[in-house]
DNA sequence: CACTTGCTTAACGCAGTGCTAAGGCTCGGT
DNA sequence: ACCGAGCCTTAGCACTGCGTTAAGCAAGTG
């Protein structure tokens, strides 16, 4: 991701927003919120989010009102959460031109899941874009890398490795930021667990440590991925 | 299409009927009807109409059954119509692949402008057009898979989950992704169950894990349909 | 030549997965 | 209203292979 979604979440019930905000900036959200539809209106039109979350249920105006508005007036996606006995909100909800539906009690799992999907459907189609150096190519949707055109059969994190080296070619990369981004580990390990990988994606590209190709060791600083010559 | 619509009604309110022949006929359409649903199995098939109207509350079979009835068997878009009591039913007939809806009581006018959207519509090559991966063929609308010609007899999850992947070809999708988009429960459900249901999946597209054609794990990541090779 | 840093191989524990079987549920049919 | 069939979920077990740690070796550095 090159930048993290921007949610706007409009609801009354100070539980469910404090939790929910709780729970999606956990999950790598920009949250903001506002309290009913007035101020719904006015913040989604002036934060520019990536998406609105919209509860039905507002005090101050009927949730598809609120939607309709935001419709004439932009073309941001919005998800719409409802009690599970109004069934015929929602219908009335989508067809006023909501994106997805939720309904409550929901997981933030859920919501995150929604989120994702909507905005993968909404954005540009390929925000996941193939990576190409030299003659490695990987492509993070499919989880496909291939060398010279033949596959390469990666374990999880050998292909992580690779994405993250092939997002910045040339560039010489830490192997405590290989823990911190790849690994995903809040305090950094040993580095041998890196030396480790590096070693065995070397093998699978087919080249060694003391003839690289394209998988080069600058002492003292990291690695990187170069494009290397035919 | 440069031709009058045809339009067929299913509808046993003899009042309604013969007031909505008369108004449609009014704005262009041209207008055949049945009584019951017996009948209007019988019609459909025979008439070949553009799309049909189907009142959900039929006296000798329950609307939503018809509905699937015709799905197996045609393409034919299809709105229904409902009272206004009845949301749920609305819901039913949605997920069993009708194209629209209309509350009872409705203008003539809203039920042509339905009309036109939903041929607007299905006419554009683009939404709802049965999926292809490979040698397997998705068609969401009338809800019938294929592989190599011949016809998959799958379950309603199995259906979905075969319908969620072939939407997108060769990507990776999470257990957890599968879960809330396909299962689409409010709380969070076990990973389990998707292996479960993807194990029968797998079962009756003729495949193993451990000899996949189409349907690809990743090992800690998800699993992808891909085209395989013939 | 001693010391540091990086590379590679081997071994072990375990998380993730595949599949079967067993209840429990819904729904259509009688 | 009852009954049976099909479907979904849960539980459990075997298995694969991934990731970590450890240890020894190679290469670079002062």
């Amino acid at each position: 991701m090159s930048h993290m979604p921007r949610v706007h979440l409009i609801e009354d019930d100070l539980g469910i927003r404090s939790a929910l905000i709780r729970a999606l900036t956990e999950l790598g959200h920009v949250v903001t919120s506002s309290p009913d539809a007035m101020t719904g209106l006015q913040d989604t039109l002036g934060g520019d989010p990536n998406i609105v979350i919209l509860d039905l249920g507002l005090p101050d105006l009927d949730g598809v009102e609120l939607l309709r508005m935001l419709r004439a007036v932009t073309p941001v996606p919005v998800i719409v959460a409802t009690a599970r006995d109004e069934d015929s909100s929602v219908v009335r909800a989508l067809d006023a031109g909501a994106d997805d539906y939720v309904i409550k009690p929901f997981t933030s799992a859920t919501i995150d899941a929604r989120i994702r999907a909507v905005l993968r459907r909404s954005a540009s189609p390929e925000t996941n874009v193939a990576l190409q150096v030299g003659s490695i190519a990987v492509d993070p949707r499919s989880r496909v890398a291939t060398i010279d055109g033949r596959l390469l059969e990666l374990s999880p994190r050998e292909f992580d490795l690779l994405a993250y080296l092939a997002a910045r070619p040339g560039e010489v990369v830490s192997k405590r930021e290989l823990l911190a981004e790849v690994w995903r580990l809040p305090y950094g390990g040993a580095d041998k667990t890196v030396d480790v990988h590096l070693s065995w994606l070397r093998k699978k590209l087919g080249e060694s440590a003391t003839d690289p190709r394209h998988l080069i060791t600058v002492r003292g600083v990291g690695v990187k991925l170069v494009e290397g010559q035919e």
